[in-house]
DNA sequence: TTGTATGCGTTATCAT
DNA sequence: ATGATAACGCATACAA
């Protein structure tokens, strides 16, 4: 059986299509009973509007696109790590776009055989907006997307004149720090993930709040590794551990990506925290799970996907008196047991 | 500036909209030539097609559903956790439907205030297939959208007369009972998941391995519990230490659920796999994070994702004479350290 | 081989 | 308050 259109329900309703239209998107230049019975009717014919046609006529297409890398053509890069954060995000992203009429489709390179960059492929689907999580932020791709004309939100760097979400660095590497210190360490190492804007904002977070408590960190005591990647945190705690005048405690760039050092720490002998002591950042379930349990910044992914959506909704509803906003959402300290007291 | 369409392209040529519909198109009844010059035009204008248009003609979105409880409003369910196998499954599904030149969407509740059911959203956004995953398969709205007319295809669960993949249970059960078997152990307790499919034929591999290996097992070493929740774990868990005679061996529901049992084989001061071995079941990444490893049979999620999304492909494009394909996908035992040698 | 004309389902403009 | 009609961008049956 077809499916309906408002063709039949003018007919069942001895109406004209444009009055049916007008009862449905609720215009006011009708009769509150006309309108009435046109619902009725068309609820009990089980009508639904058909998404193709209405973006076709009305330019908007009631449609995000997601940009992130886990997720198509890039995701190999992460050998199907499952990011957790990110996947956090999105799915709270999502049902908060939901909740405003929007659905969530996946952007990639392609469409069928014929490539197509990143804004091509939001052209061809008629994306209202997009949100942009956990890219290369210099990939030419993604920057001719941000400087397209349709309206973005990023989440974990900011673009110019570009809403975006980001969680509250400066602050959490602080907290981290300072309880560190507390403990009565002084010591203290800080593996740095990749040289984005994140880790930009840490590393002076981190030189900034030593230099309050008076503690200076030797160059040695700083690596950078990658984020999410357990390998490059092996290496650079090794450095680390070689070291003549060793750390006695370590920053990881992530929870996740601290697993490198983890078994690091083990290949070497040594335990956690009675030998070296640790945290992490971003409050994943894992770092619930390992055993001590990891002392972290819990990120609230739950706001953080939830405000990008409002952000983001906000500009395609009103792109032309639409102000970007940078919104910074606060983490929160997670003691675990991966840090002594000195 | 606006957008190109195929009249921009036709009047640049001089050739009628028609004839660069057909170069577009690749049809055969126009001349090399001029299906060249239209073309190489379109590329130089910077055309793309415009996706609501062609699917407001043809009835083909080139868009697929997907329907997956983590996400949407079912997402809930889960309490932020992310369930890693669907993840990845999901992911792999998109990068394989990419491959055909398919978008990959997800299927929601509603769309803006309008609540509408799964099948509807499906109809609304002229989805030309859906893949189904990690539902609920008994609930009414997923069984009027797997008997509609649309393609689906379904992971881990098989519904009549629509295609499916899903991991090799019962060997994947019969493998671990050997291996346990095999390492000495007679008294083996199973925590299973919750009355699904699934767990059909688990329990069915695992009796009639254990008949086979002539061991038997007390009605009392069966628990269940559920899929991906610690806690009903740990209950199980205690359970089976209070009994008088102890089983040697647990295995669980999946690795992620047996996070709830290690707790509470660590509460009880028991260590593993000195005091009691435990199996797991997915091959999680955290699976071999846990210390000791665990051992556990490891899904091969890229496989599975693959499979669904080459079968869905199949489906959408030749609908009238398409089969219904189940297939089985093998998983692979993974050795740790969490079972002892008796 | 190319072009003309029509319609997909909807919204919007302008009459009535 | 309601209706006739055009238009959105594209694909196709049919005519030339």
């Amino acid at each position: 059986m077809r499916d309906m259109t408002i063709k039949d329900i003018a007919k069942r309703c001895n109406v004209s299509t444009a009055t049916v239209s007008k009862a449905l998107n609720h215009a006011t230049d009708i009769s509150e009973e006309t309108a009435d019975r046109i619902r009725r009717v068309a609820r009990e014919l089980g009508y639904f509007p058909n998404a193709a046609a209405r973006a076709l006529k009305t330019n908007r297409s009631y449609n995000i696109g997601i940009l992130f890398a886990e997720y198509g053509i890039l995701g190999e890069l992460i050998k199907g790590q499952v990011h957790e954060f990110f996947v956090q995000v999105i799915n709270n992203f999502q049902v908060e776009a939901e909740r405003s009429g929007y659905d969530v489709t996946f952007i990639t390179h392609h469409i069928g055989d014929t490539k197509m960059s990143y804004f091509e492929h939001c052209k061809y689907r008629n994306f209202d907006g997009v949100m942009i999580a956990g890219v290369d932020f210099d990939d030419p791709e993604v920057l001719e997307l941000v400087n397209s004309d349709i309206p973005a939100v990023t989440v974990d760097h900011v673009f110019d004149y570009r809403s975006a979400v980001t969680l509250d660095n400066v602050n959490g590497i602080r907290d981290l720090v300072h309880y560190i210190y507390g403990k009565g360490h002084r010591k203290i190492a800080f593996i740095h993930g990749d040289d984005v804007t994140v880790t930009k904002y840490r590393l002076a977070s981190f030189y900034k709040t030593c230099e309050e408590l008076g503690i200076s960190i030797p160059a040695e005591y700083m690596r950078a590794a990658h984020f999410h990647d357990p390998p490059s945190c092996a290496v650079a705690t090794r450095e680390l551990l070689a070291l003549r005048d060793k750390p006695t405690c370590i920053m990881y760039p992530d929870d996740f990506a601290f697993i490198g050092g983890m078994e690091e720490i083990e290949r070497h002998g040594l335990s956690i925290p009675d030998d070296i002591s640790v945290v992490g950042f971003d409050g994943i379930y894992l770092s619930q799970i390992f055993r001590p349990r990891l002392t972290t910044i819990k990120q609230d992914t739950e706001r953080i996907g939830v405000e990008a959506a409002k952000l983001l909704v906000n500009a395609m509803t009103s792109p032309k008196v639409y102000i970007p906003t940078h919104t910074i959402i606060p983490g929160t300290l997670m003691e675990g047991d991966s840090v002594k007291q000195l």
